[in-house]
DNA sequence: ATAGGTTTTGTCAAGCTTTTGTACAT
DNA sequence: ATGTACAAAAGCTTGACAAAACCTAT
């Protein structure tokens, strides 16, 4: 035979029906075949191309459109085996970012759906959801979306969020009481860590945004939590509140969380700061307080 | 299952063999019927309005007069879905608010649960959740009930609520823009309104606590909703976004809800005000928009 | 998203004989579809849009108008039914049952949805899945469900719940093994104790169905756990492995569940019996086994 | 039942862009 | 063999229109 099947590029043309031209065009636009060139630089195809190339025309034959046609023909061999089946995140995370800018509620919700169903609540988190909120900040910051579109994905987002969120009082692991700062509505972070902690097999008593320090005080005197944390963004939150906060980390163990997590005063204090991705955070808890010990 | 508008009254009649114009009289003279209507006022009747016209028909052949017949064809299946209401309203109250009080979030749960396997959300809300609310309220009024009671318990309710409230947004029925006014935190009652509007068959767009009115006018242009709901508790919040709130009127039909909503000023230039029971103004509103006819 | 997105909109008119001006049209009034986008703006559509406008089709063949046929070929995969009048347990049940009977898995998926945005997953097991399984397997002995319908359903629950199973391995409260015996396929009760039991604060390390003593014995000694549960429904399985077990329980605090849980020798021996409903069985052996004291 | 106005929906057109097979010059 | 060019086919968006189906009110 062809020696072990090294066709040239007219040898090709004839077996499959397709010109020349038009197979290097096919090469060109949508690297259907990666022929191996000779010394000369002649195009030298394998048999698996003359079966790529027949591919390609099925589907042509199918009715598909040139451009896709190729890509099905390209991932036939390639993804033989491993059909994607995983969600990529970050086309996750832009499709829900196409349909919170829209405002289209629905299609963000069934693709929440779709997500939960493949995904732990930390991956959903780490992966999709803190992502996503720091991208839309940064849009928001540099006046590309509206105040309008971060009100509406919040809102949905919370909403989500705290349906997981059911039932993680209940159980026997240790205890965080989680409350926003008076004065900080931003309460998706500090929800988020309450996932990740209950993920870890914690118990969250959960307060909200805007919660008042003697709130605070009030339900950890009597849940008796193994941590008490508290979010605020800002430093202008915390200050004013300083003695408050450093009699109530007398009495219990007090960690402090988002922008304004990194406090010398506080830190001093003896009380931890968590400044970071929510989740990562979580982890850092769980193995600092696994090491102190329980109790 | 059964619940949706679907058929417009062409096709009704076609199925039920009853001219459309007979079927607009016995819904105006005997309110045989109550469909739904579409964002442009056409009325939408659900399989279960074919099965009430057969009825109705039946009567009539038997030589009944056409009030008689009405009147029997709406008993007929007033009865046929009698939800055995098994659980004590009251008592169902007390021990919300009991593991409330405790800040016993799985006890509450679970009672949540109960309730909600044996009644409708409308009952759910409008004989233990809104009751709850606002004698927690008054208990908070007289100094009975402490700021971390009433933050814990409305942080549980609300990730209740919003998770009936899943999907809300997605169907036919007429749509309804929510927002809190700028500065409101509380939006309890206006999720709880967005379910009643839900159970109504409406379509709900919901923004949440502390919207910019900017947000609710972007929101609406994109939606073009039926209707457009503000919240506030305190009238100190209505009164700097007069001309806002004017120029929204304008160019949506626009009502307010809550406390606040008995403003003169605003109800002079058309604004609808809602200053009751969500459950109840829920109606008041279908039956309103219903009569308006679209826009 | 959708799968693969393969087809423009010239072919996707050809194979549902719906014009590509009336396919946009669509797309742009009722959000029919949302076809991805080549990087030049042309809409590409999944194998899924061709059904789904299939759907849509038969609806207006039944009468109905393009906005209500659109909403309804909407629901089908989207799900989310619309007024969320109640959430009766039988209700959903006897709707699940349907959607299973019928092969409809997107409707099935989207009711479970629907139910665990509104319930806690304990309602869900002990209110919809549990009495849904047993009801499914009292059809089956009647032979009104087929083999077919059976395997179909517990193999999308079994995912289902699966998915809720994730990260149940995680987290620091007390542990429990849980395996079938060697023989027995059926698992779902076992999972559903699993799903329980971590809802209140348990690790948990699951084997599956047709589980090896050896191994379960193996996997023990590594973890330690506070509790061993293996699940039969027959006796017939438990007796010839007596010795085995009787061994195990003196390593190990083990307990026996399923329809072979009351067993004689075995209880004499120090197993507990955990036959009943696997939610009530979680609850009782958390208080049994905190009397029990840590260890 | 009729009259007069509105909504809904399929279709079409104009003006412009993308895609793709083929052709030509280097 | 490569790179560029080109023109036909297929798409895209916007806007408009008219028939059919509905609405209210008289």
């Amino acid at each position: 035979m062809e020696g072990d099947g090294v066709l040239r590029i007219g040898e090709l043309s004839k077996r499959t029906g397709v010109s020349p031209e038009l197979l290097r065009a096919w090469e060109r636009r949508y690297g259907l075949l990666q022929p191996l060139r000779s010394s000369g630089g002649l195009r030298l195809y394998s048999p698996a191309d003359v079966e790529r190339v027949g591919v390609m025309r099925g589907h042509l034959a199918d009715g598909l459109a040139a451009a896709e046609a190729a890509a099905l023909a390209l991932r036939a061999d390639v993804g033989a085996a491993p059909p994607p089946v995983a969600l990529a995140p970050e086309a996750v995370r832009l499709e829900l970012a196409d349909a919170l800018d829209r405002f289209d509620e629905p299609r963000a919700q069934a693709l929440l759906d779709r997500v939960l169903a493949a995904v732990t609540v930390d991956t959903l988190l780490s992966e999709i959801v803190l992502p996503y909120l720091s991208e839309l900040g940064d849009r928001w910051e540099r006046g590309e979306a509206s105040v309008a579109q971060e009100h509406f994905a919040s809102s949905i987002i919370r909403g989500r969020l705290l349906g997981l969120a059911r039932g993680w009082g209940q159980g026997l692991g240790p205890t965080a009481v989680l409350a926003c700062l008076p004065g900080e509505q931003h309460d998706l972070g500090l929800i988020a860590f309450g996932l990740a902690l209950r993920a870890r097999g914690w118990r969250i008593v959960y307060l909200g945004a805007d919660s008042p320090v003697e709130t605070v005080e009030e339900i950890s005197a009597r849940h008796e939590p193994d941590l008490v944390v508290l979010s605020a963004t800002s430093d202008d939150l915390v200050a004013p509140l300083l003695p408050e906060l450093r009699a109530l980390a007398r009495r219990h163990r007090l960690a402090l969380a988002g922008g304004a997590a990194a406090n010398a005063d506080l830190e001093r204090a003896g009380v931890l700061a968590l400044p970071d991705d929510p989740v990562a955070e979580a982890d850092r808890v769980v193995a600092l307080l696994q090491d102190a010990g329980g109790e």
